[in-house]
DNA sequence: GTACACACATTTTTT
DNA sequence: ATGTGTGTAC
């Protein structure tokens, strides 16, 4: 938070504290100091909610309210939770250390880890991203034969992670389902089978970190009496959008504690206290934590994935003697902004009225803009973050938003030939490429050797010969001798497989020994920090991996090695991150963080990410691309309950986001499927006040006029004659599909990729490019293939393209 | 067992 | 349009 004026109000708490409460309005300063057994911060977009907690946290350190380690704040992404940390450090510099503060599923994990053996797994537990649980669950399909009835992996995978985040399992489910359809009852096998699976594999599922800890605790109460011991404050972050399982988590941990004398060890052994007296608390019987909740019921974007909106609007029935505390003034965005965000959301019903308000003055308009095809949307887009930029906005202040990750990709084909530098959060992650799930599946299968999904995946990979039969002959050897998959492997020559594969089966056993030497070693012994790393490497290379991407022709496997390297290099990154760190705490990090949260804000270049990634996110100039029926509102969203309005929050979400500028962008037609479809304007639109929005190009303009020529020539000329006000009339009139434009207005951009390979160009050139016409060179910076020619156009004006792939010939 | 060809579905959002 | 999964030929 910038600095604020120093009114301190007259309430103000202990002197020490004057500097944490300076600045804070009446209401904030009431969710900073209000002591009780339970608060709701009710917080607008941009009412300073993180500023609000933090606070909140250091005020009760300073005081000496509460020790470190009695503070458990729960964020709900890994980035929110550092960002606090460093604020909260800030505050109170050292006094912060031994806080958890972190995601669910982290905080989950951690207890977990400590408490894994009180029912059935172990420490080292593998945790399953969709992607695994999705992969088992296919297998189980198939085993069942369940596709017969129309069971799906996908809808399988869902149905069971709704009700795990309703704690509900295999059999409670079984006893409310209809036995007597089979496909009800072939789904409840499948169900019990995967959790059986799991259990064998020493796994959790995302689902299952949380909902497991809560059954731990509801099983195990003095296990639970130890963590209700040591919480004493609990604040949650983004309440809106916690599930059922996790309310029923804070729920356990809040609740009294009816236990005897406190014992500092877990039952596995762990210390849990610190060392040190608990201020303010005896022995004996205690009262339930302190809980607040910070939340905005309209922005609660995650229904989808069983995030219950009356978790915060039953909060004050749920805990009693609760204190309510509204945050309305916004100190984000310029009041043009927050009306068009008022205007939008003002549109849900069933909703308790709020109104955001700024004292920042209207700021600039809204920009509006209507493209004809998605690329050139995407070339307004460019262009304005050009335009921004030259203004003196650096581009790390700038965010495109669209719903799906799909549409980034023509954003980036642009972005790219405009050299202008972005990075995409989230959507294909690194973490989900094949050879990144390979190298960690040899990882897991060191670390959790119990992990049969994890060796059935490389047993194969590099290619050794290895098969279903073999795979089977396994299996089947480890069934026969009541061992498990990985220990068959150390017996190749009693598998029945010919010589060829024993010596194959052999090496994979012998390498996996090695890479477990080195990074668990034997009891007592200590692992190097880089123990990770060196381990990945030898698994990389005496397992043949690199080699088999070495040697291969594809030249898709040079990037697959280059990923490989980059991957090499995290787990370096982490040993000096983390000196003590150990494989299981580098798999855990892998498995919750999510390129979202380590993508950090690389200074110097535009953040493309999706509306729900921008989720408590700012920046200086927003653009909302795709603002399309069927797009925002998604088509799918009609056939839910409640999904018109939970797109209309995200929508919503996505406005609040920006601070001085926003942009609002759509295109005419949008390819599909390889399909190239008329888009029409989403309905939101038609709910921001015409006067807001200055419209560069509305969708009015671009029926009627329909030139000869592509935007970038066309659109130019500015503003002018067609000036009239898309909003003012009724939308079907000018939505006659523009199937003849279409013709004139063909994908150029994607048309080819071309490579100009080593065209010289200096300063004073004049060149043509296919789009812009002719220009002049004004400078040539950068090397090798991203070298980048400044530009001016004769009609187009300045531009910044990749010389490589750009579209032009010398003149 | 592997390599290639073809068919097919995919596009809602994420810890 | 692109990636995945299945089938067929070697």
């Amino acid at each position: 938070m910038t600095e604020a004026p120093l009114i301190v109000p007259a309430s103000a708490g202990p002197q020490a504290s004057d500097d944490l409460l300076a600045g804070l309005n009446p209401q904030q300063l009431d969710a900073v100091t209000h002591r009780g057994p339970a608060l709701l911060i009710v917080a607008g977009a941009g009412s300073g909610k993180t500023s609000v907690l933090t606070r909140r946290i250091a005020l009760l350190l300073r005081n000496r309210e509460a020790w470190p380690s009695q503070i458990l704040a729960i964020t709900f992404t890994n980035k929110a939770a550092g960002e606090m940390r460093e604020r909260v450090g800030a505050l109170v510099g050292d006094a912060a250390r031994g806080m958890w503060i972190s995601t669910f599923h982290s905080a989950c994990v951690r207890i977990l880890r400590r408490e894994a053996g009180q029912f059935g797994f172990t420490q080292n537990f593998t945790i399953y991203d969709s992607g695994d649980s999705r992969a088992l669950i296919k297998r189980l399909v198939k085993e069942h034969e369940a596709d017969a009835y129309g069971l799906t992996p996908a809808s399988v995978q869902g149905r069971i992670s709704k009700l795990k985040n309703e704690l509900q399992d295999a059999e409670s489910y079984a006893r409310d389902a209809n036995m007597n359809d089979p496909a009800e009852r072939l789904f409840t096998e499948i169900f019990a089978d995967y959790q059986r699976q799991l259990q064998k594999a020493n796994a959790f599922d995302f689902d299952d970190l949380i909902g497991q800890t809560v059954y731990l605790f509801r099983a195990f109460p003095h296990v639970a009496d130890t963590y209700r011991r040591r919480f004493r404050h609990i604040l949650v972050d983004e309440y809106q959008d916690t599930n059922h399982a996790q309310y029923a988590l804070i729920h356990e941990l809040t609740r009294p504690v009816q236990g005897e004398a406190p014992e500092p060890y877990a039952s596995n052994g762990m210390m849990i206290f610190e060392p040190e007296t608990t201020p303010g608390s005896g022995t004996g019987a205690e009262a339930g934590a302190s809980l607040t909740v910070v939340g905005d019921s309209d922005q609660s974007i995650y229904a989808f994935r069983g995030a219950d909106i009356r978790n915060i609007s039953e909060f004050e029935r749920d805990f009693p003697g609760a204190k309510v505390v509204l945050l309305e003034q916004n100190y984000r965005s310029t009041q043009n902004i927050l009306s068009a965000a008022n205007a939008v959301i003002g549109n849900n019903f069933d909703r308790k009225d709020k109104k955001l308000w700024s004292d920042k003055g209207d700021g600039e308009k809204i920009v509006g803009f209507t493209g004809y095809s998605q690329h050139d949307e995407a070339q307004f887009v460019a262009d304005e973050v050009e335009a921004l930029r030259r203004a003196g906005m650096p581009y790390s202040e700038m965010a495109v938003f669209y719903r799906t990750n799909s549409q980034s990709r023509a954003l980036e084909e642009i972005f790219i030939r405009a050299a202008v530098p972005y990075k995409i959060m989230g959507g294909t992650k690194f973490y989900e490429r094949a050879e990144i799930k390979d190298a960690l599946a040899y990882l897991v299968s060191v670390a959790n050797p119990s992990d049969e999904m994890a060796l059935r995946r490389i047993l194969n990979k590099p290619r050794r010969g290895i098969g279903d039969v073999t795979e089977t002959a396994i299996a089947r050897f480890a069934e026969e001798q009541g061992i498990t998959f990985r220990e068959a492997l150390s017996h190749p020559s009693q598998l029945g497989v010919g010589p060829k594969l024993q010596a194959a089966i052999g090496q994979l056993d012998q390498v996996l020994t090695e890479a477990t030497a080195i990074m668990l070693p034997a009891s007592g012994e200590v692992p190097s920090a880089t123990s990770v790393a060196e381990g990945l490497s030898l698994l990389l290379e005496k397992s043949g991996y690199f080699d088999s991407l070495r040697r291969s022709r594809d030249p898709q496997d040079e990037a697959r090695l280059e990923n490989l390297d980059e991957f090499v290099a995290v787990t370096r990154d982490f040993a000096r991150n983390n000196p003590d760190g150990t494989l299981v705490d580098f798999l855990t990090e892998v498995a919750l963080v999510s390129d979202a949260d380590d993508l950090d804000d690389e200074s110097g270049t535009v953040s493309l990410m999706t509306m729900h990634t921008a989720k408590g996110l700012e920046y200086d100039a927003v653009f909302v691309t795709g603002v399309e029926e069927d797009l925002i509102p998604h088509r799918i969203s009609a056939g839910e309950p409640g999904g018109p309005q939970e797109e209309r929050r995200l929508f919503y979400v996505g406005l609040t986001r920006a601070r001085k500028r926003l942009h609002l962008s759509l295109a005419m037609t949008r390819a599909q499927f390889g399909e190239v479809s008329v888009a029409m304007p989403s309905r939101f639109l038609q709910e921001i006040p015409a006067e807001l929005i200055d419209w560069r190009q509305s969708p009015g303009d671009v029926n009627s006029r329909g030139g000869t020529q592509s935007r970038a020539l066309n659109a130019r000329r500015q503003g002018g004659g067609g000036r009239d006000r898309f909003a003012a009339q009724p939308l079907e009139k000018r939505l006659t599909p523009l199937s003849t434009a279409m013709d004139r207005f063909p994908n150029k951009v994607t048309a080819k990729v071309r490579d100009n390979g080593d065209l010289e160009l200096v300063p004073g050139d004049r060149i043509r490019h296919d789009d812009f016409g002719e220009g002049r060179i004004e400078a040539v910076t950068g090397e090798g293939a991203k070298r980048i020619a400044h530009v001016r156009f004769d009609a187009a004006g300045q531009k910044k393209l990749l010389i490589k792939i750009a579209p032009i010939v010398k003149l």
